[in-house]
DNA sequence: GTCTAACCGAGACGGTACGTCCTGTCTTAGT
DNA sequence: ACTAAGACAGGACGTACCGTCTCGGTTAGAC
């Protein structure tokens, strides 16, 4: 390390170091609370008692309320993977699996604030980072081998059909009220990415009556 | 004084009756708030001072803030009608068109509260009752019409084709933070409400680069 | 009252009023937290619980906490009278005993912010309203009395003597640790207010043991 | 290692020994932030940082913020002494004119801490050994001479009479909000240690105007 | 000359009070 | 009986301080 060392750095170094667990702790408090009971009915006091940690330590990391829930729910590292199966239908079946048995408490917690992308930015780039753009990256990949292999024709619009999951699944969540399942992922595969003439024999369910919306 | 008057519509009509005029008033204030600024955003006090209103003139109608909210969501009796155009092609575009010109103010209002409906049950059925139901049962007719021409499999999953429109439309304003349009409407026909073989030539705009999630 | 009435005290009249017991409750309360655990133990909420208040309520009628001790310390209307009983001991003796009787409440809130008047004008004003002021314009009309009757010689520094019995009455409380009695005021009276000659005998108490500082 | 040393004392020099100046600019700081801003403003984080220390050195030689004021106002080891001039009066005045000479940071910073005496008992206790005690010890031994030189009659309330002096000079601070001056110290005398006779001519200042509360 | 234990500044920690703002209720005066 | 205005108790906001703790680094005395 260089000797003209940037006092800057060195400083940032002086004092008891903030403790990792907490950042932690919070987060997670934040998405259970968020999950558990909705935006509206978040607190920051009910999050640090949650987590068991101090007002101060929330608000010495984030400037307020609002930083604290998009740092929540934008830590999305996990993104399922999209591996080649030889068929859309077996791609798509498996990523949308993996999906659907994602951890629904960051599902829940991320649905929750949904509704304030409409008038805060931040939570629409939070929406994007955490929903929409992980999940919707992997189906890309899966629908454009498939146009390559010819399983779907040429002007398929690979943008729109990759986007009808996420949108199907946060709707159901939010209609029907229950976390999306695998045979709800079975059923999104069967309509929109089997390739015509594969479809399978109608499923003997009455989709009139399922809960969907 | 009657004996045969009704003590209660007596009681009901004596002194001065309610302006009808504030309904009307706080509803507009709330939506527009809701839409403007979100849910989390929305407080008692600044509905009644964009309506110009007392707050006891909001209790005495409502009995809490959520009260309010759902009953103003919850004002639109308007449903598209689905008329037969002689092909799902037709009928879709018709029917997404005229939702896509829907009241945009009403939308975003409804969408700023989809976060809600996961923690509370009324949220939930103002949601549905405003948003998805009303959308879905137009779509609902013209597809059971277009599986009865032919134009679609006999095993075609209805439900779940109907509630891909209100779900792309959500999820179109949440992600892309603006309102659908009629070229989205087309772009959703083309590619769900189209029999095999009727799709148009590959549409000019790159997908890739729509800005679509 | 003029006609051309100021709006804004037409304005002051809108709404419901203020609560004139709710101020009298917080005084009270106020002055007993002062006299049990002192200016540094004072806490708002603690204020505002023991008046059985909302704190909104005590920062609607004062800026801040400083202003509410203020108020309450400065509340002092009650002025013992200076009644001429013809003699300087005669009326010293009614007037210091009538003070030592006074609120004690009052007097040892007074005291508890007795300090804060050094780094802070507005406590030194109430303090000279709520304690000093009062007791020494009494004395002072006695003192000149004395003068005028000849009971006292016409060199004597009245300003400075007046002021010696409320200084001493709070060197005795903060110092002995409790409230002066009617016997120090006679002490008192017997030292510095009766003329010569007219020395009583000497107390039989032991004043080296006495508890004066 | 020599058993007969005793542990304790060797286990306290081990190590780095603390710094005593650090304990003299924590006293300076915490009697000039008495005196300048008072008790209640005053906290345990700005007197570190005026004394430009951390707080864990604070923490390290006292318990906590009051034990740090009891210690600072009670650092007052000078008193004045009480030299036999021959008179009355003359003792009177060279010990007044001492008095108010004294330092006036460490005055104000224990007069700051006069009203927490009445609910906290240590406080009490460093306010009569910083303040009243030393001050008080003085005039006594003064009286008593005069006393037994007949300069005053044996009646004389010799305790209260030596509480004059402390008790006006701390309401004079308070109340008039300056600091007691030599002009101050011979009006005292003049009204209080002159022997019946020796009063002098009248103060050409007049009385009434003064700053005396 | 190490070794080592207590020192040092800095600052994070859980907790409490501050002064502000909003909720749902209430109480005025006026229509 | 309605209206606007606004006071009421209660509770969360984001800030600041308390007394404790933990970090990297310093400094005397013991070996």
């Amino acid at each position: 390390m260089s000797v003209h060392e940037d006092a800057g750095e060195r400083r940032a170094r002086a004092g008891r170091p903030r403790d990792p667990r907490l950042d932690e702790a919070v987060v997670a408090a934040t998405l259970q609370l968020l999950a558990e009971e909705g935006y509206a009915q978040l607190t920051v006091e009910r999050i640090a008692a949650r987590a068991g940690v101090g007002k101060a330590s929330l608000y010495r990391r984030w400037p307020d309320r609002v930083s604290i829930v998009l740092e929540a729910v934008s830590r999305n590292p996990e993104r399922p993977s999209a591996p080649d199966t030889g068929s859309l239908r077996g791609d798509a079946l498996t990523y949308l699996r993996t999906l659907v048995c994602y951890r629904s408490l960051h599902f829940d917690a991320i649905s929750a604030i949904s509704g304030e992308a409409l008038s805060d930015e931040r939570f629409g780039d939070a929406f994007r980072a955490g929903m929409t753009e992980p999940t919707i990256a992997g189906l890309r990949v899966i629908l454009e081998r498939a146009v390559e292999r010819g399983e779907l024709p040429a002007g398929t619009d690979v943008a729109l059909l990759s986007s009808v999951p996420p949108a199907l699944l946060l709707a159901q969540r939010l209609v029907a009220g229950r976390h999306p399942d695998e045979a709800f992922a079975e059923r999104i595969v069967d309509q929109f990415f089997s390739p015509a003439g594969e479809l399978p024999a109608p499923d003997p369910v009455d989709p009139d009556e399922s809960e969907l919306p």
